[in-house]
DNA sequence: TATGAATGAGTTTTCATTCAT
DNA sequence: CATGAATGAAAACTCATTCAT
């Protein structure tokens, strides 16, 4: 093992310690000196890996923001299979880990208003309205309720299943509980119910 | 103004100040000292109001346990005009802080593996479903879905609904908004649909 | 009850809260918070009767002083006796409440550096040596050892079987853990001792 | 002067301006600012040195347990020379400080109803039974007086003199003091005893 | 590069005391 | 006199960060 390779090795040993530590106590509430027990490492090797604590954070930025669903708009309806189709896929991807997701949850919420619309998690709600408007003007989806309210019902069950399924709640796998969730949903606004 | 009254206003400088502050930076981000100081009043001020700066949430997520929502079984439906109000009452009193809301539910999420059940915040599932379970007996609810699944449903919804309203991404107030998801959830799985 | 019997049942109220707290907790570890709750009256009562939290103390004074001890040195030996029934006395009248020693004697401590010599529990030793002085002149005690000694040990014996019997150690009362004590420090260095 | 060196010369700058405070203001009154001033160290220091403030006095109750006294029954007599080698040893390593035992000695007293058995402060008062019994079987200590009385009496003669030596009343080292203290007490009980 | 002792600003919290009502 | 809200100095303790070895 040559020099770079320790580096490497040491480099993700801190970060696997971080990992497991931001998962249970999450980042504000772990210090560096306990990352860098956890890691076997003295306190000083921290920093010459990380310039400062915060930079830690970017190795831990997860997607959860539904990036893809926004481009089923440009594919053909009807939706309803496709969407439900997406989110088993989305869930399942993040299926490994309840702990991870939570401090994932909680990292959102407490940057959500520092960096609003810097970071890449601005939601492209719009683009969720139009998916729904498409799926109206096909004739997929029942016109009692405004697109608008359709995309923001959906992203809102979106978020609160992660929520509840990452506090253990959910006995289920995410992908599954996503998909009953919006099964739920996308039937009860679809012109062509199940009995 | 007398005593009592002057008690009452301190007190709303105090959640004031935290409110805007947290709004700004957070929870944690936010020193007791910065509060008072917003507050215009002195530190040892706020330790006559809240005996831990944690204590300002407890009183935010305490509302948010849905507490009355489970006697609703008890009562004779039809439930859906019910449940409305009763979710808008609820967002409605969450609705004077965002930022404090948001700093809840980051609580909440940290500290939802750490004390389970001790802090008291085991959701009382089953109540809901019976609520869907006595809906569907009624009529008033279609079967072609389990009590379970809607119950999770509903409360997916509601905790994605406060996710989402806390971190300034709806424009209407909390009530509101909530009310909208839940017309679109329970209109969907009504017998008796709107057109 | 007419305004002056009031306030001095107010007063009485207030003493007696402190010192069932002092007994507990110590002086330092009770607040007037808690001495005016357990009182039953306001906090600002408390600065009626007493400018400062520290003139309570001296409402507390202990005198485990053996002042008359000092006098036995003026009476006709054999002081073995004498001793034995003096401690005993004085162990009996101490004997009512270990919790109320123990704070006597930590106050003791606290305050033997502050106020060395101030207070009035200098404690007389010099009259101690004068009567094991007295007492080995007489024949009554062996002379292998000189007063000094003597009567630093009794001293040092004197206040050990205080901390012991305050600590809850010892099974018996004070007067007789006192006088057991020194039966066997006195019947050792006696001219005529037990078989 | 390597880095152990000087780890080891701060922490003896801590402990010694630590004593000189306690000495002339006690130790609640000593707050770590003013020791770690006094020290010529930074605040945060001490805490590399002592989790907490109280540990500091830990440090010096250990000493004060007599644990080693309990093995010597488990030796061949004579016990006497034992044991006088013994307490002056204790003696001397506390002998550095009267301020900090002093300190050590209030906080027994404090907790010792408190955490009773908890703290492991429970005095084996059961082994110096036994080594007296032993002594009186060997024909070493007389035995007018039963073992239970002679073990009671050392015990409280021990600490006698630790609260004695602490308040600055003996001129003399604490092992010394022990030492003079233990000699008259079982010489006192010997069956060889000097003239 | 790794180490870990030193740093000191910053945090929450306590509490004796004041004073307007 | 009684009250209790307001005060703010002070305390213990934390922790990211620096730097000499």
């Amino acid at each position: 093992m040559n020099r770079e390779e320790k580096k490497q090795a040491t480099l993700q040993r801190i970060i696997e310690a971080a990992d497991r530590l931001f998962c249970e106590k999450g980042f504000e509430e772990t210090s560096v000196a306990e990352i860098t027990q956890a890691a076997g490492v003295a306190k000083g090797t921290f920093f010459n890996y990380f310039a400062t604590k915060e930079e830690l954070l970017f190795k831990f930025q997860k997607n959860f923001y539904l990036h893809e669903l926004f481009s089923l708009r440009d594919r053909p309806g009807p939706y309803m299979p496709l969407i439900l189709a997406y989110v088993k896929e989305v869930g399942d991807s993040m299926s490994e880990s309840p702990a991870l997701l939570r401090s994932a949850l909680q990292r959102f919420l407490a940057s959500s208003n520092a960096d609003k619309g810097t970071a890449g998690h601005v939601l492209k709600l719009q683009s969720i309205i139009e998916l729904f408007d498409k799926g109206q003007r096909s004739g997929e989806f029942r016109r009692h309720i405004s697109a608008d309210e359709l995309a923001s019902t959906a992203l809102q069950l979106y978020f609160g299943t992660l929520v509840i399924w990452s506090t253990g709640m959910g006995d289920t796998g995410l992908g599954d509980q996503l998909q009953t969730a919006y099964r739920v949903f996308l039937n009860g606004i679809s012109t062509t119910q199940d009995q």
